[in-house]
DNA sequence: TCCTGTTGACTGACCAGTCAGTGAGTGGAA
DNA sequence: TTCCACTCACTGACTGGTCAGTCAACAGGA
């Protein structure tokens, strides 16, 4: 651990509200729509500082994404013993899930629009959608063998279970209860009888 | 009409080229990522000519979305007898919503991908979502009436289907038999017995 | 001859990234 | 404690390059 002073704690300081002004620009108006001297301005300093903290406007992006990475709280979140009812295991997920996203709608947005013409934001989604489906996937295989479901392709409540949530957030914030809702279609389905 | 000449032809040929190439490169490298010269350069002619048929780069983009709305081709699809069973129509606009939306896969990226920053495009997005989900929400909210649906909040499996299925052709292609089996899993769920 | 599709040089604005310079804070020497 | 050499966060003018949009001129069909 490097000895602090008030130097260097207002330069981690800097750091960060770099950091957090570009997730907020970038979110509102697009990666290539913002520009350095708009993340500057909105900071209150001059532009070149900015390359004092960063490499390039690629390497502030990257910076970002990895401050405020979802993966690590989403694989917390997916660490459920496969004993464990899908009843209670699905509707902790789904509400977990939908925390998680709906604490930083800005960033999700950014990641959706950026990802089709950005190969490191593709990444950094590919890596959460694919990991969050394939535990989910594992877990129902698991309650398939336990007996609690019945036999059917996994995959497919994974993948609407995930998307519906993500489509959530990405649209204006409203919907209650829509997590414990969507599992109990999930579960149940919608059929009479 | 108008009296077609071989000029007249020519000139609506290279109005729908310019269309077609600008629809595939601002899908793959993003609007703002794309220029005009990129544009002129895939059809073979000088950029100035862009602006013969255009007045600008968002009018072009506007014409983009013009001649591919997807909004058409999803009211025909949604124009069902609420007395038709459900088991039967939710396959069928669960398939033919991916079809519509398989055809042109690069629409569907660019939309999705400029629809947070660009303000015309975030209008579009938003009427097929909220036409195709309140339209669907309608006839599951006929069908519980009728009996063949139990009583549940109707915008939930509406949400899942429609998102679950745009998802499917964000990614790159795969998955067969995807739509039949999430119809499978909303009506009658997952849960065992 | 008129009309119109087409060309490509040109303009002005914008922007990512550079760099020489400034001054406040730091820490070691006396 | 005082002094001062040094560090480094910070500034803003500048550069090289890019790009949307303009326009005068051209060519060939009606």
């Amino acid at each position: 651990m490097v000895r602090q002073t008030a130097r260097t704690l207002q330069a981690d300081q800097r750091r960060s509200e770099l950091i957090d002004a570009s997730l907020r620009l970038f979110a509102e108006r697009g990666f290539r729509a913002t520009t350095i001297a708009d993340i500057a301005a909105a900071t209150g300093t001059a532009h070149g500082l900015v390359y004092h903290y960063f490499d390039s406007k690629d390497d502030l992006l990257a910076a970002v994404l990895e401050r405020y990475a979802f993966l690590p709280r989403l694989r917390a979140l997916l660490a459920v013993s496969p004993d464990r009812p899908a009843a209670e295991v699905l509707s902790e997920i789904a509400v977990g899930l939908s925390e998680v996203l709906g604490e930083r709608p800005e960033l999700l947005r950014l990641v959706v629009a950026e990802s089709p013409t950005n190969p490191i934001v593709a990444r950094a989604l590919a890596r959460v959608t694919e990991e969050g489906q394939a535990v989910l996937t594992e877990y129902l295989r698991a309650r398939i063998v336990a007996g609690e479901l019945r036999i059917h392709d996994p995959t497919v409540p994974a993948r609407a279970l995930f998307w519906a949530i993500i489509a959530k957030h990405l649209g204006p914030a409203d919907v209650d209860a829509f997590e414990t809702d969507l599992v109990a279609v999930l579960l149940d389905g919608i059929r009479a009888d």
